[in-house]
Order: C-alpha cells, then sequence, then structure tokens
DNA sequence: CTGAAAGCGCTTACAG
DNA sequence: CTGAAAGCGCTTACAG
C-alpha cells in the first residue's frame, strides 16, 4: 500500500507554487499571502501531506528530540516522573527518545543519543559518569539530573532538599519517643540516599541521639526485605527504622508484619521517603516524605530549555522544600498529635 | 564551547580518502580495505566523530524509530510492559519514541509520529480509532495494540486470553463455595474488561451460578473504591467480588479492610488480574491471574518487526494464555487445597 | 510576497 | 576497493 510518501515538491506542483511557498506554510512565521497559502494547503491536503520532520530536523539543525534516561520503573516514583516528564515535554513542541539503561551499556546508550542529535538529556533513575556528561555538554548537549546529583560532573541536577527531610524524619521519630532508630539505605553510591542518611544523623544528633543499627537494602524491594530480617532478628530491635525511599518501606512492613508478627506502628515504628501513590493506600499508611514529582519535572525541564536556547551549557541545580505527610505507620508525637493526619 | 558537529567529510579530509570510504567504514555492509578502515577509524578517533543518525535516516528511508503509546502509568502492568519493551526494541537496533496520550490529543500524537517517520507504532494503555489506525496503515506503518484490541480496525493485537482468565476465576469462586459474587468492571469500551467478563459469566454459568451484582471502577483507583463502597453497602453484600484488574482490586481491598472492617478472605473472597509485581505483597497477596509482560512484549515486538520487514501491512494477533495464581485473598476450594499456593 | 538555488550530512549506484 | 556524483526532503538567505 502506498508507502510513496508526497513531499513539499508535489505540492508545489498541484498548487502550482514553488516548493519555497509550500514550505512557509508549514514554518511557523513564513511569510506567505493568505491566496497562496490556501491553495497549498488545499492541495496538501488533497494529498495527505505531512511534512516530514527528519528532512526538517536535519536542515535546520534542530532535532527537537529530548532523549530520557532511566534504570528501571520498579519504584513508582519513576513511573510518576516518566509520564510527567514526557507530557511536559511535548507540551512544549518536544518528542521523547527513551532509553533504559542497564548497568554496562551507558555508554553504548549515550552514543545512541548523541547520534540522535537530541538537544538535550534528562536522567531520571540513572547516572552518568563525569566522562559521560562531558561528552555530551562538549558536543553541547545540556544534561539534567532528577533526583540525583554527581558533584564534580557538568551535568545539572534538580533534587528535594534530601537532608532537610532526613532531618524532619529523625525529629518525628525521636519526639514520638523512640530510643532504637534505625536506617535502611537505598545504594551507597546514591546522593540522595546519603544526604537522607546525613540529614537523619543531623536529625537525631539535635535530639541527643545517635543511629542504633543500620542496613542496606539497595532499593530493591528483596533487598530491602532481606535488609529488615536481619535488622530486627534477635532481642533489641529497633523500636522505629527510616527505611530511605518507600517503595523500599513497602517491603520492609510486610517482613515486620508478615513474618516477625510485629505492630506497626504499635511495636515499630516505619517511615519512608518519596510518598509515592502506594504510600497512601490503606493496607500501608506510611508516614513519609512528600517531594513533587510535578515540581522536580517542571525544574528540570525549566533548567533544560534555558540551556538549549542559549549556547553555553553551565551547570545549573535545583533544590526543592521536603514536606512531611504524616500517616499512620509511625508513632505521633505528641505535640504534634493536636493536628492528627495533618501534612506540616 | 565546540557545538560544531565533525561531518564525514572532515574525517575524509584528515585521512586523506573520499567522503564515501567513511560512509563504508561506518556501514555494516561496507566494502573498504583494512588499510582505509583504519586510517578512517583513527581520524574519526582524533576527531571525536559520530556518525549522524538523523541524516543517514533520511538518505535511506529507514528511521530506526518506533514510536510507543501510553496513556497512564498508574496502573503498574503498564510501567513494566514500557520498560520491557524498550529494552526489547533497544536490543533489536531501534529508538523508541515515548508519546503520552490523553483523551482529546489523539490525533495531534499520531500526526508528531507519522511526521518523525517513525516505522512502526505499539500503543500499551491507549488505543486508537479505526480511522487513526488507517491513517497509519495507508502510509506504510504498522500499528500493533498491546493488552487490548479494536475488531474493524487494521491494528494488529497481543492480548492474553481474557476469556479463559475470567473462566477460570469463576470457576475458583464458585468451586470455593461462594454464592453472592459480584464483579467490578474496568472501562466499559474496554475490549479487556468485556473480555474478562464474559469469560467469568460463562465460567458462573457452568457452575450453575449467575452474576449477584455489578459496578464499574473505571480502571482507576478512586472509582474503584467508590464502586466497592456501592456494592458492599447494605445487608446481602456479596461473598465474593471479582476486579477486572489488580490495581483496581488492591483499592476495593482497602476500602473492605479499611472502611468496612470486612476480613479478607473470611468475610469475602477478592480475585484480580494481570498479576502485577504488588499483588505478590504481603499486604494484599492477591489471588490473581497471571498474564506474562515479558512474552505480550515479545509476541508484539516479533509482530511489528515482521511487519516493518515485509512492506505489506496485515493484521496479525496473538492470544497468550492465562495462568491462575492462588494467594491469599480468596478462600481456597477444597478439591486445590491439595497444592495450598501453588500456581496452576 | 515569491521563486530559484544552495546546502544540511549522509548512502548508494556507477565507473574505474 | 575506491572516488565523484546524485539525491533524500526540507529551510533559508538572496534577488526580484
Amino acid at each position: 500500500m502506498a508507502k510513496m510518501s508526497v513531499t513539499s515538491a508535489d505540492v508545489a506542483r498541484l498548487a502550482r507554487v514553488s516548493q519555497s511557498a509550500v514550505s512557509r506554510t508549514f514554518s511557523p512565521g513564513g511569510s506567505v499571502s493568505p491566496k497562496t497559502r490556501e491553495r497549498v494547503l488545499a492541495a496538501a491536503h488533497e494529498l495527505g501531506y505531512r511534512p516530514n520532520a527528519i528532512a526538517r530536523a536535519m536542515i535546520s539543525g534542530r532535532s527537537r528530540l529530548v532523549a530520557l534516561l532511566v534504570a528501571y520503573l520498579d519504584n513508582h516514583f519513576y513511573p510518576l516522573v516518566l509520564e510527567l516528564l514526557a507530557r511536559e515535554l511535548q507540551e512544549r513542541g518536544y518528542q521523547v527518545l527513551l532509553f533504559m539503561t542497564g548497568p554496562g551499556d551507558q555508554d553504548t546508550v549515550v552514543q545512541a543519543m548523541l547520534q540522535f542529535q537530541v538537544e538535550g538529556i534528562i536522567m531520571a533513575s540513572a547516572t552518568l559518569s563525569s566522562s559521560l556528561a562531558s561528552e555530551c555538554v562538549n558536543t553541547g548537549t545540556p544534561v539534567v539530573l532528577l533526583n540525583r546529583y554527581v558533584p564534580s560532573s557538568p551535568a545539572s541536577s534538580v533534587v528535594c532538599d534530601n537532608i532537610e527531610g532526613g532531618r524532619q524524619l529523625a525529629h518525628f521519630l525521636a519526639d514520638g519517643g523512640h530510643r532504637k532508630i534505625a536506617f535502611i539505605a537505598g545504594q551507597e553510591d546514591s546522593s540522595t540516599s546519603r544526604d537522607r542518611e546525613a540529614g537523619f544523623y543531623k536529625g537525631l544528633a539535635e535530639r541527643g541521639q545517635t543511629l542504633y543499627r543500620r542496613a542496606i537494602g539497595g532499593y530493591t524491594f528483596e533487598g530491602a526485605a532481606e535488609a529488615a530480617r536481619r535488622l530486627f532478628k534477635g532481642k533489641d530491635r529497633p523500636d522505629a527504622v527510616f527505611v530511605a525511599n518507600d517503595h523500599m518501606a513497602f517491603a520492609v512492613m510486610d517482613v515486620l508484619r508478615g513474618e516477625l508478627k510485629l505492630r506497626v506502628p504499635e511495636d515499630v515504628s516505619v517511615v519512608g521517603y518519596d510518598d509515592v501513590p502506594e504510600a497512601g493506600w490503606g493496607a500501608y499508611a506510611l508516614t513519609t516524605i512528600a517531594q513533587s514529582a510535578t515540581d522536580m519535572v517542571r525544574a528540570a525541564v525549566d533548567i533544560l530549555m534555558e540551556q538549549i536556547a542559549q549556547q553555553e551549557v553551565q551547570r545549573r541545580s535545583t533544590i526543592l522544600p521536603a514536606r512531611l505527610v504524616v500517616r499512620g505507620s509511625a508513632r505521633v508525637p505528641k505535640a504534634w498529635a493536636a493536628t492528627p493526619g495533618a501534612e506540616r
């Protein structure tokens, strides 16, 4: 079936105008008389003409393509981010090239993006090595990291105030009367996990406490479950635990309640981070820190658009506020109980 | 800042060969002598040359682009599908153009895909009107629907055997001794929801039962919660409910246990469909039908690749088997109890 | 406002 | 194996 694509020359012939006139008719600021435009549009409609975006990209040097790099989607914060990101970018007239990356194929993927002349790169659940980021920036392609950062890299970033969030959680647990407070980390090399932990220590210190125990969950469901088993076996189990993100916190709650027959929050308080949709589900009702995916996405796209506009690629960072969301998975401090269930 | 992209002509100049030789060096089957290839590669490396994929697409008429159209990602079956789809396509040398669609912008999105000369279109949580699908197929662009179908459309499709799955669930509930069995639908116009429902009726009939009550959840968390409230208010509440997908089933369980203080499965049995990861989480332990995302994705990509290869676009459909996964959310029939927790 | 012409960076017959 | 040349479908100065 007629794979033959119709071109602007075909339309020009039918409309009895030059090919340039056709092109101008389909270009935002093109100067064409109403009469010409009408003839062109009619001919285009008759032939079913659709401008070739690849050709346009080639000649204009602007692909209107933005690459989105993601490593995994099982933490539901990322599907949410992905959806918002794609919609936001589409609205601004960009197309999204999606790349899923594994542990070893970072370089391959970046080469593919660069070959497709993407105008910018946004990385959500993945991080680029400094050298790869430099390679991108050297070609004039801005890189924005979302929910992570790399100190010595030219990549811009958007993060939540993870230090402050961790700190608030520490205050909440300490003020709730807990005295054996544990932490389950994500990945050790994750800036987000590290900052949340650092803030948590700071908050504990401000209440005269130190961390009781620590384990690593690696951001996976199974890893977190395993960490919970290790942390809570034996006599002197913790009376509260901060899990570096909600996704892992659900696994921890399952182990605590299902395997160890502990009550949450009567026996153990659990708090998480992210406020993914499931945190609000009845079965978990997780007390957590909300970081607005909407705001993060908007900030990331803003930075990207600015850097695409100006030729210079300069590193720019945005830190968004953290907001405690109190639900049922952790004992609420008396002082806070005045406004039960409230968000603050 | 060297935004100046280096071209094959630049490499040719440095290597003292023709531009054609450079091109051949970077083309899979290009005939170049080892000596020439070496010189070209050295020069390319020195200049940091990267072939321009846009130019290649333009001249070869093959964009290596596949469009992925998705409507929402809150049902976690779709992020999973998206991830697998992107990885599979990448592996086969295709780039993924991601489009999120809303209720009204189907046409805009399809035009954008077509302008970018995508070689194929895969639709996951979205469906194309027959006329739009025809438009795509008329330009020679194959369309594959995943987890849905449109009878009078030229679009191919991959689905689970939803009728058989619904039937198995009916048998399971009826054999479990339930006598007031309800159903919560997704969207009325969804082929998937309709087939699951039809199979469910068939299975009930085979056990001499008919549906006790019915409500519509619209595939949303809130809609399903609302449906559950309506279905279970008053005296003669159902003793079992089949919810058209897992995502809604979680909402239903939350309402049942959290608001209505009913025990699952002692007071009410709940079954879902999809076997998304959360169905296995301790807090839900949902009995459901597994449809393999991996198999669906592979089948969809197979169909697409076949249709891209041969010029003819012919509708092709694949139906994958349904598999019951027994967990704790529904009473297990005595006859089945021999193998508790088993999958069959 | 309009058309002829150059050119974006490649691939691919075509001769040699 | 190699190079000169044509051409993919557009945009964009440049004259008129």
